[in-house]
RNA sequence: GCGCGCUUAGCUCAGUGGUAGAGCGCUUGCUUCACACGCAAGAAGUCACAGGUUCGAACCCUGUAGCGCGCACCA
């Protein structure tokens, strides 16, 4: 036993057993021993970035990693803690340049070109980036740092790269030029969830044009945003407001720019507001989401006035170009008001999207992006257990795993809710390893929970609206997207002329008699071996029956009732590439392929012609028409019918939910024909060159639960520890990750990613504003470390992070995680200064009332932090350790044994053994919370002796997790609840002695004698320990007959009488006004439960518990009350 | 606009229908042989407001106000 130094140095012992822990393989996860006894617990850590440092945010959210592991390490579990970084695109990319800037290394990153500054981001990643892990380390947390993964490790690139690659061949990944968020600092799309809305002050300009039709009829227009005026390319109103309906159709002359006052239409549109600004609406389909739609529905031009960063292009006019779009707004209203357009501006406070990253308003911007279409959507959402369930349901949610995986366990069905079935995984889902070893880990049909069960609805909400996710980004530092394109094959860049038919131009309602009537169509006009001129290439095709039938056969109704359009169909149909045919025929020197489309009624479909060319030219088109996709309403309101939008190369329409398949994205579809483009992880060969784009870096975290566990291989650990047991993150990520992990779970694993999510809070300092660094309101967590000890830092944040709310932080809290630490390391330095082993049995004879209580303690303190622990309440747990430890083991049971301990007689023995008992355990069930300052008194108490090496002979960390004390074990020890009641009632007289004292200006460190009269005989025992809590020199135990000098202060307690005698002179006045008061208080609780027994119905109506418990109140008052008047009458 | 959460001691927050709680801060006394990062005692609350349900409301219901958050967004 090694000497305890008087205060609690962390530093020293942090590094020491840390350093042990990780010497000794603490930490490390091993597949092969999971067994049936020894189940799996796992977590991922949710990846921080590589450029962040450790923050508050981070202490919190680890802690609360590190409690859970290492009590499932204590419960007999094996534990995997995975933890690694995020290689964070935007942020990092940023940082980086920013370095090399500032180190004059570069002035752009285009001088230093795209190799060169990923190796540089490289180079800088391997020397800071793994600094939060370290600093992890610091705190305490146990990861197994063996598998430390990083998103962009070579083998979690792959995953990332195969699960594109996958989705693609799934038709869940498109490309299309849609309108996205652009930031114009990062200059890059993001995504939806990347927009964050900030209310901003700016001012509504109002201006007015001129009516071309109507001379003198003026409209006025609002916009906070008059420098996009040159993007306008109509005005809009509602069709339904009678102010301006008739002028539909009419023009007026748009005010910028000067040098081309183009004449705008007015078109009708039913998302204009009549009550906004002047209910006339200018449309700028360029530079803002809504008036694209618009535009879409009207079929107006796209006007691109700005560069990518966000600086005017020439097309803004010769005033504009060249200025920022802020610079540029100013400038227009200077403009408008000399041109006299400018009727007035007012200040307006309006909602402005923000990028993340940058800070600054993103702009709305046409451009081509890769989009995902979400898998797995229905499955993840059905998973996850509606909110507003009742915890009661499941109350201990280990037990419940527990039953759930032992063998035969039939209680699972008992208890899970079973609302709604879990759909079987789609059958063509990749590599499921759900299948490899099956019960370990089985969660089918089991539901994902949420704490706080609230945030269950925010996810269902996400999910019940869930958009296509823009997942490229215009970066360099990221996973590269794994599309290839073919070098020399022309992309689609020409408009295809859409072919019209009415449907009607063949007889027959089946598909038999349509296809007759096509075959009879085609004969009758002569088709069969008529050749048809190109438009494009100037080839003549001909037509032969065989290819007819044959796409009859093969395809749908469509495909026939285009048979009366195809000499157009062929006239304007567009080559899109030139093959070699396969297998070589001597006779065909190549395959053309052309694309043509065709609308009948409102669908619209491609038509894909193989043409094969014969040498002498002769070309033959051959069997294959397909119908793609048809075209469906892309907006309520958009009633124009499918000819009235533009198709060209560079046009796009938003999706429609149901249909992605729209006229405009025809020309994504074309060049994504794998004629020209290949996705896989590999080039193609010669001649392929890779999308420049890289990935959103949400698309490489989503896969964190599996990729980081071996992914795609079937390995033993993916098959032991996923899904893992807990995620625990903030809810600001629900939908960049949370939801995306989930979705992708069972996409790739069949399975969810987690069983529990847990919630933390939102860490905010102490005027409730979000710790940032710019605000320079976050403390540094290392800075804290040394200053209080990581123990310190932890319990602090624990015991004042409460679920489901947010948190305040106060270093106050530090500091009495600070304090916590020294009573613990004080109140084990009393104990070994006190001698004697440790290993000492309890004897049941000798066990005093206040032995017994403290173990009846103990036993609640357990029975408390464990449910606190399962449910996830972690501030209740450490309040739980608080009060048992402070106010009942070290206020009450430690002063109280000093009576015994002073003495040299059996008891004294007996007191050590159960000092060491209680103090065993609680180390156990501090562990969690403070592992360090635990595992040092561990050993230095030599609690670790005669305990087996894997059961916390070695380390406290594996010690077992302490379990409530059984009724064999109560009965062994007579513990009962005489023996509390005992010890409870002498505190309450110590307590009125104290008061006394206190009340009569007695210092605390004087001795002085008390006189008890007690009810009953009061055993020597108890009387030396009332002696010693009162810190009396005399505690005289007096007979009834006994009766005390008049004015005599006395107490009284459920023992019995407490007198004072005070020597010299007694104040009997002060005497009566002080027990007056008391009787006053006394009267008051008398009062208020005998108005509550004597309303009428009171007795009826309650319950018989209450009501008999309001009559003990009653009786009990009542005699204290008349104690008190007996005592004031023998004043 | 829709949704969610909060409002309890000076501060930060616990408290799911039956005697209002903790920590910090404050006041007073004490270096009593584990601990002044401590010990002991104390003061301090119309439980946001207004109605309702109930024998009984901090707690359940309705409404109001204030604060915070999320989603959507009208130029």
């Amino acid at each position: 036993m090694s000497e305890i130094a008087k205060t609690y140095e962390p530093a020293a012992v942090e590094v020491k057993w840390y350093d042990f822990w990780l010497r000794e393989g603490c930490f490390t996860a091993d597949p092969a021993r999971v067994c049936e006894r020894r189940p799996a617990y796992s977590i991922v850590i949710p990846p921080p970035n590589i450029t962040g440092v450790l923050t508050l945010g981070h202490v919190l959210n680890c802690t609360i990693q590190d409690i859970l592991a290492r009590r499932a390490r204590m419960l007999g579990k094996e534990v995997l803690w995975l933890p690694g970084t995020d290689h964070a695109g935007i942020a990092t990319q940023n940082v980086v340049e920013r370095t090399l800037r500032k180190a004059g290394e570069m002035k752009h990153r285009d001088e230093l070109g795209r190799e060169a500054l990923v190796a540089k981001i490289w180079e800088w990643k391997e020397k800071y980036g793994g600094i939060i892990l370290q600093q992890l380390r610091a705190l305490g947390c146990s990861c197994d740092w063996t598998r430390t993964r990083f998103t962009m490790d070579p083998e979690y690139s792959r995953c990332v790269s195969q699960v594109f690659v996958d989705l693609y061949k799934k038709g869940l990944i498109y490309r299309g030029k849609r309108m996205v968020n652009w930031c114009p600092v990062a200059l890059t799309a993001l995504s939806d969830e990347e927009v964050v809305m900030k209310p901003t002050n700016g001012t509504l300009y109002y201006f007015k044009v001129e009516v071309i039709e109507q001379p003198g009829a003026w409209l006025s227009i609002a916009t906070t945003r008059p420098e996009t005026i040159p993007g306008d390319t109509a005005l809009a109103v509602n069709p339904k407001d009678s102010r301006y309906s008739a002028l539909i159709g009419m023009h007026a002359r748009r005010p910028l720019p000067l040098e081309d006052r183009a004449p705008l239409p007015i078109v009708g549109d039913a998302t204009v507001a009549f009550d906004f600004g002047t209910g006339v609406l200018k449309v700028t389909p360029a530079h803002d989401k809504a008036d694209f739609e618009i535009g879409q529905r009207h079929g107006l031009a796209v006007i691109d006035i700005m560069q990518p960063n966000a600086v005017m292009n020439e097309l803004a006019g010769h005033d504009l170009a060249g200025l920022d779009r802020f610079e540029a707004r100013k400038r227009a209203v200077e403009l408008l008001r000399e041109s006299g357009a400018l009727e007035k501006e007012e200040p307006y406070q309006h909602n402005v999207g923000h990028s993340e990253r940058a800070d600054v308003p993103i702009e709305p911007r046409l451009s081509e992006q890769w989009f995902l279409k979400y898998p797995s959507v229905e499955q993840a959402r059905a998973c996850v257990e509606k909110a507003g369930k009742e915890l009661a349901d499941c109350t201990d949610l280990r037990d419940h795993q527990a039953k759930k995986i032992a063998p035969g366990g039939k209680s699972l069905e008992a208890n899970l809710p079973k609302e709604k079935s879990v759909t079987q995984p789609a059958p063509d889902a990749t590599l499921h390893v759900r299948d490899l070893l099956g019960g370990v880990n089985e969660t089918l049909g089991e539901q994902m929970r949420f704490f706080p069960s609230r945030w269950a609805r925010v996810y269902e909400r996400w999910m019940a609206n869930i958009q296509d996710w823009c997942i490229s980004r215009q970066l360099w530092w990221g996973h590269r997207i794994p599309v290839w394109t073919s070098e020399g094959r022309s992309k689609l860049d020409r408009p295809i002329q859409v072919v019209r038919l009415t449907g009607d131009e063949l007889a027959g309602g089946s598909i038999r008699e349509l296809r007759a009537s096509a075959l009879g169509w085609a004969q009758e006009r002569g088709l069969i071996g008529q050749e048809f001129f190109n438009l494009d290439t100037g080839n003549s095709i001909a037509v032969r029956q065989a290819s007819l039938q044959h796409a009859f056969s093969n395809f749908g109704t469509a495909n026939v009732k285009l048979v009366p359009g195809l000499p157009e169909l062929l006239r304007h149909a567009v080559r899109v590439a030139i093959l070699p045919h396969e297998p070589l025929a001597p006779e065909i020197s190549a395959v053309e392929i052309y694309l043509g489309a065709v609308q009948i009624k409102a669908q619209l479909f491609r038509v894909k012609f193989v043409v094969k060319v014969f040498h002498g030219n002769f070309r033959l088109y051959d069997h294959q028409t397909l119908l793609l996709w048809e075209e469906k309403k892309v907006e309520p309101g958009g009633d124009k019918s499918p000819e009235e939008a533009r198709l060209s190369a560079g046009f796009a329409l938003r999706p429609a939910p149901d249909s992605a398949r729209t006229l405009g994205t025809f020309a994504g579809e074309v060049n994504a024909d794998p004629l020209f483009t290949r996705c896989q992880i590999d080039s193609p060969g010669e001649g392929w060159t890779q999308d420049p784009d890289v990935l959103d870096t949400w698309f490489s975290s989503w896969l964190w639960p599996f990729a980081t566990m071996g992914w795609p291989e079937k390995t033993a650990t993916l098959a032991k520890f996923y899904p893992t047991s807990d995620l625990v993150t903030g809810p600001d990520i629900i939908f960049f990750w949370v939801a995306r992990m989930i979705m992708a779970g069972f996409e790739w694993m069949g399975d969810m990613p987690f069983r529990n999510v847990y919630f933390t809070s939102i860490i905010r300092d102490r005027q409730g504003r979000k710790l940032s660094k710019s605000l320079g309101n976050s403390a540094d967590p290392l800075d804290l470390i040394a200053k209080y000890g990581a123990d310190a830092l932890r319990f602090g944040t624990m015991r004042s992070a409460p679920l489901g709310q947010d948190v305040t932080f106060d270093e106050k809290n530090v500091e009495l995680g600070r304090n916590f630490c020294t009573k613990l390391w004080n109140a084990a330095r009393f104990r070994q200064m006190q001698g004697g082993e440790s290993e000492s049995e309890i004897a049941p004879a000798l066990l005093t009332s206040d032995d017994k209580w403290i173990v009846l303690r103990l036993d609640a303190a357990i029975r408390e932090v464990s449910t606190a622990l399962d449910e996830y309440r972690f501030s209740d747990a450490a309040q739980a350790l608080y009060r048992f430890f402070w106010s009942e083991f070290c206020d009450w049971y430690l002063e109280g044994t000093k009576a015994t301990l002073s003495s040299l007689t059996g008891a004294r023995a007996n007191t050590l053994a159960v000092m060491d008992f209680v103090l065993a355990h609680t180390l156990r069930l501090m562990h969690p919370f403070l592992p360090f300052v635990t595992e040092e008194l561990w050993q230095s108490l030599g609690f670790h002796r005669d305990l087996p090496a894997d059961q916390g002979g070695r380390t406290i960390l594996f010690a077992h997790w302490p379990a409530p004390f059984d009724a064999d074990f109560k009965t062994h020890y007579g513990l009962d609840e005489s023996d509390e009641r005992l010890a409870e009632a002498k505190h309450e007289a110590v307590n009125q002695g104290r008061a006394l004292r206190r009340d009569f200006n007695i210092a605390s460190n004087k001795r002085v004698r008390f006189l008890l009269r007690p009810h009953a005989p009061v055993p020597a025992y108890e009387a030396a320990v009332l002696k010693i809590l009162l810190n009396a020199d005399w505690l005289e135990l007096v007979d009834a007959s006994w009766t005390p000098l008049k004015g005599t202060p006395a107490a009284l307690t459920p023992l019995g009488e407490l007198f004072l005698p005070l020597e010299g002179l007694i104040d009997a006045e002060a005497e009566r006004a002080r027990l007056q008061k008391e009787i006053a208080k006394v009267e008051d609780e008398l009062g208020k439960v005998r108005a509550k027994l004597a309303n009428p119905g009171f007795a009826e109506k309650v319950p018989p518990a209450v009501l008999g418990e309001h009559r003990k109140r009653d009786t009990a008052w009542a005699e204290k009350l008349a104690q008190l008047q007996r005592m004031m009458d023998a004043l």
